[in-house]
DNA sequence: TGGATCTTGGG
DNA sequence: CCAAGATCC
């Protein structure tokens, strides 16, 4: 009989990365004695670029932070948790482990090998999103392949209740086992979910602005609360409540949010998402590849496309792990429209470059970007680089920040310093080439390749 | 959550 | 000449 109730819990953390409202966690606590643990996987942060690995060993010592300010602390491990976790487990006497589910393939099938590798169940709670997967069906009981109807389910779907930590007492790691003991001088500053908690309140501030203000880039109109979400310092239900929606910027703000659960309830039911077009003819698609591709490929990911509005945007994300959300579209748009390269190269660089790098919103929003998702821009919505960047960024503030070469052109020819007289690129000290290179495609011309490799994608029978 | 191009109607 | 609307990609 499973009558009794287990009285030794340990609650595996993974991308749930705090202690409120985190269901995982109020159900391990629930019980007399109850253990935090994280397994640092090698295989998982190799695949992490330099400023998403920073923010996680940071969100790792945050974490710690917090069960130290009651009293316990982290236990960590380093390798495979089908190895870690039983062992744990069995150290400290668990009868059962909790834990917050994720949905990418890797995740379901290392989830898997552990609770085979487990004599007591693993319960698998829900904790990083609004609401669960499988909570937000059309009448015909199917996940909604558009956003807009997906949405309406979504807003009028009841939140759960939020849950507080149990009173459990909570073991603290034995010598060895703490976060310092795996790290050593890898140890970073924390980043806790106090520090994201009070980002948001200060975000309750400016998000009645969200509307007018959010695809600007150089203003700071978003909340850029985008990897506290990633890596679970903030619970997003505990953000939408506490949020509302009885203003315009409020209610466009949480519509963001229901974009990040539709697509990771997207990547539940295609965990090949990152791989394979959501539509499949799209991946008949004759993509540019070969050197000349591949040169191209190297001049975007360093920002030496010769359209300032993706330049800047690529450098700061080389320099920062940042994007703004306008110009991810603008930035993945010229590398699949301009430059015909395959949606899942950028894809690729972007996830291992951005601090808020996620399998299901990244590849998501790629396959929008692409239109080879569902409810996707339609392939002919091509972006131009230089009308995007004249209307979002009009006083070329944000090109000037980073590229500084450009930041004596006026305000007219910063967004194609191209088509500047001679006379006024002399006077801005640029010579097109030398200091700044010149386009790498002829925008116009791409635009019409591109229409034709989608068209010839989508006319031809199977 | 476009853009290019053409049309129309007002200046 | 330009703004706004329609149409196509
Ligand atoms: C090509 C491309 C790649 C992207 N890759 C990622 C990624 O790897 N990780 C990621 O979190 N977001 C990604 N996004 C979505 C979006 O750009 C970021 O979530 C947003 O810019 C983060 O800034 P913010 O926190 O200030 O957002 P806000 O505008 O303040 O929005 C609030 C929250 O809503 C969510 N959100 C906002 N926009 C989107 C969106 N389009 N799709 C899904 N969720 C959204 C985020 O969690 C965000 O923190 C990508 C978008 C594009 C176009």
């Amino acid at each position: 009989m499973s009558g009794s109730m287990a009285s030794v819990a340990l609650a595996w953390f993974r991308r749930d990365l705090r202690l409120h409202d985190n269901p995982s966690w109020a159900a391990a606590t629930a019980v007399s004695d109850a253990a935090a643990l994280v397994v640092i996987e090698p295989a998982l942060l190799s695949g992490a670029g330099p400023w998403r690995r920073r923010a996680y060993l940071a969100a790792l010592a945050g974490l710690d932070q917090s069960l130290r300010a009651e009293g316990s602390g982290l236990r960590v491990a380093v390798g495979d948790p089908a190895e870690a976790v039983p062992q744990v487990a069995a150290e400290i006497g668990a009868q059962k482990v909790t834990m917050n589910a994720d949905v990418t393939r890797w995740s379901t099938a290392r989830d898997q090998r552990v609770a085979e590798a487990l004599d007591m169940p693993l319960d698998a709670h829900w904790g990083t999103v609004v609401h669960a997967p499988g909570q937000v069906l059309t009448a015909a009981g199917t996940l909604s392949r558009v956003f807009t109807p997906f949405f309406s389910r979504w807003i009028q779907t009841p939140m759960s209740e939020e849950v507080e930590p149990g009173s459990a007492s909570v073991l603290a790691p034995p010598p060895g086992m703490a976060l310092h003991d795996a790290l050593g001088d890898e140890l970073k500053e924390p980043w806790s979910e106090h520090d994201a908690l009070s980002q948001l309140d200060r975000w309750q501030e400016r998000v009645d602005g969200y509307d007018d203000d959010r695809d600007f880039p150089a203003i700071e109109g978003t909340s850029a609360l985008s990897a506290a979400l990633h890596f679970g310092l903030l619970s997003p239900r505990h953000v939408v409540a506490s949020v509302g929606t009885h203003t315009p910027g409020r209610t466009g703000f949480v519509r963001q949010l229901a974009w990040r659960d539709w697509y990771t309830h997207l990547t539940a039911e295609n965990p090949d998402i990152y791989r394979a077009s959501l539509r499949l003819e799209y991946d008949r698609i004759v993509w540019e590849t070969g050197h000349g591709a591949d040169a191209c490929f190297d001049a975007w990911r360093r920002g030496q496309t010769g359209y300032p509005i993706v330049d800047a945007a690529m450098r700061e994300l080389a320099a920062t792990g940042w994007m703004h959300n306008r110009l991810r579209m603008v930035a993945a748009s010229f590398l699949v429209k301009d430059l015909l390269i395959d949606w899942r190269r950028g894809e690729r660089w972007f996830r291992r470059m951005l601090t808020d790098g996620d399998l299901a919103q990244n590849a998501g929003n790629w396959q929008w970007v692409a239109g080879t998702g569902p409810d996707a821009a339609p392939y002919f919505r091509v972006f131009n680089p230089v009308s995007q960047s004249r209307k979002f960024d009009p006083a070329g503030r944000y090109l000037r920040h980073w590229l500084p070469e450009l930041a004596r052109l006026d305000d007219k020819a910063i967004h194609a310093p191209w088509l500047a007289k001679p006379l006024d690129l002399a006077s801005a000290d640029l010579t097109l080439g030398v200091s700044y290179p010149y386009p790498i495609v002829d925008h116009a011309e791409a635009r019409q390749r591109t229409l034709a490799a989608y068209k010839g994608a989508l006319g031809r029978n199977s």
